[in-house]
DNA sequence: CATGAAGGCCAATTGTGCCG
DNA sequence: CGGCACAATTGGCCTTCATG
């Protein structure tokens, strides 16, 4: 029985209107309806706000006070009152996994045999009519979506229908795609740090434009106290920053006096950012941060690199979604 | 077998009003 | 004010089902 039928049920039952944690509470005792969540009050105030506001007067639910709700008699004859106790349900998920941690041995199954395997042992119920398609969507929305992340995925697809548990094979190929990919960035760091000065220019005016900057402004090599880049950082087309950047393509940490220097040659209402393809000095991190001071943005090489993975400049996607070098780059 | 839309559900976030 | 409790809304994930 869904939430809403319990509450109307309820409802009916009781004769006036109830607050909707005490619906709630009667919900539970009589076993219409259970929950696996943390606050399932805040789900039956949830699903009957929502009924309201989606079918105004046509609802069964009327708000009699704020928090308070009371039913309409539709049709007489109130619904069955059959409460069917049922027991605790995993996602459908976690039962796959389940099963095929306990009783795959290590070999993919079929998504039609775990299904099967997981309503045998009660892992989880269903109404739906297609349990095993259910299952299947599941797992392969959720492969994708780590593999979007950039996460390794519990399951493995092994096409034709099998899946599996990457666990199975710490040096199987997801492990192999992480560990390339993490040398990639290894190398991608290699490269923006040996490039030529215009490719790397480029490469960072390319970056400034994907994170949000408008009117960037290249300014002429040096005499500038060092400001290589000026532009606006919009957010949200609302807010506007004022930035200036400066870029240092070193391979040693940035140290405090060039934090200082930046701060220097900030025009008024500007902003101060380093990027630099090392890292930054414990002695400039704390000069960026002076409490009294215009703070100073940093971003060292590593963050810059995720960046632009993540902004897909100077890689390349490949169908499996491994990172790699963009060929003709330099 | 694979994909995507639709809708349900939950928890987190945001809004609101009250009280000291 | 600002802290608190409760209410309302939203965002993200899960499930289902229709369709390539």
């Amino acid at each position: 029985m869904s939430a809403l039928d319990a509450a109307y049920e309820v409802l009916l039952a009781a004769g006036k209107p109830l607050h909707y944690r005490e619906i709630t509470q009667r919900m539970l005792d009589r076993g219409l309806w259970t929950s696996a969540g943390l606050t399932p009050w805040d789900s039956v105030n949830a699903r009957i706000t929502v009924d309201i506001k989606k079918n105004g007067d046509r609802s069964r639910f009327y708000r009699a006070a704020p928090g308070t709700f009371g039913c309409r008699e539709i049709g007489g004859h109130p619904p069955s009152p059959e409460p069917d106790p049922e027991p605790a349900s995993l996602s459908f998920l976690d039962a796959a996994e389940i099963v095929l941690e306990e009783y795959a041995g290590g070999q993919p199954m079929h998504y039609r045999d775990i299904t099967r395997k997981a309503l045998d042992l009660h892992l989880i119920t269903t109404e739906g009519l297609t349990p095993e398609s259910t299952m299947y969507a599941g797992i392969l929305t959720e492969i994708q979506r780590q593999i979007k992340r950039g996460e390794l995925p519990r399951f493995e697809k092994f096409g034709k229908g099998y899946v599996g548990l990457t666990r199975w094979h710490e040096r199987g190929l997801p492990y192999q795609i992480e560990a390339h990919n993490r040398e990639v960035r290894e190398r991608l760091l290699q490269r923006i740090r040996t490039m030529g000065p215009i490719a790397f220019e480029e490469l960072v005016g390319e970056l400034l434009a994907k994170i949000g900057f408008e009117d960037v402004a290249v300014t002429r090599a040096s005499g500038d106290g060092g400001i290589d880049v000026r532009g606006t950082l919009v957010a949200g087309d609302v807010i506007q920053t004022k930035m200036a950047v400066q870029v240092k393509r070193w391979k040693n940490n940035v140290q405090a006096p060039v934090v200082q220097q930046v701060r220097g040659s900030l025009g008024a209402h500007e902003q101060g950012l380093i990027i630099t393809t090392g890292d930054f000095s414990a002695g400039a991190r704390q000069e960026a941060e002076q409490p009294d001071k215009t703070p100073i943005a940093l971003m060292n090489g590593k963050q810059m690199v995720s960046l632009l993975i993540e902004h897909d400049i100077g890689v390349l996607r490949t169908n499996y979604d491994l990172i790699d070098l963009e060929e003709g780059e330099e």
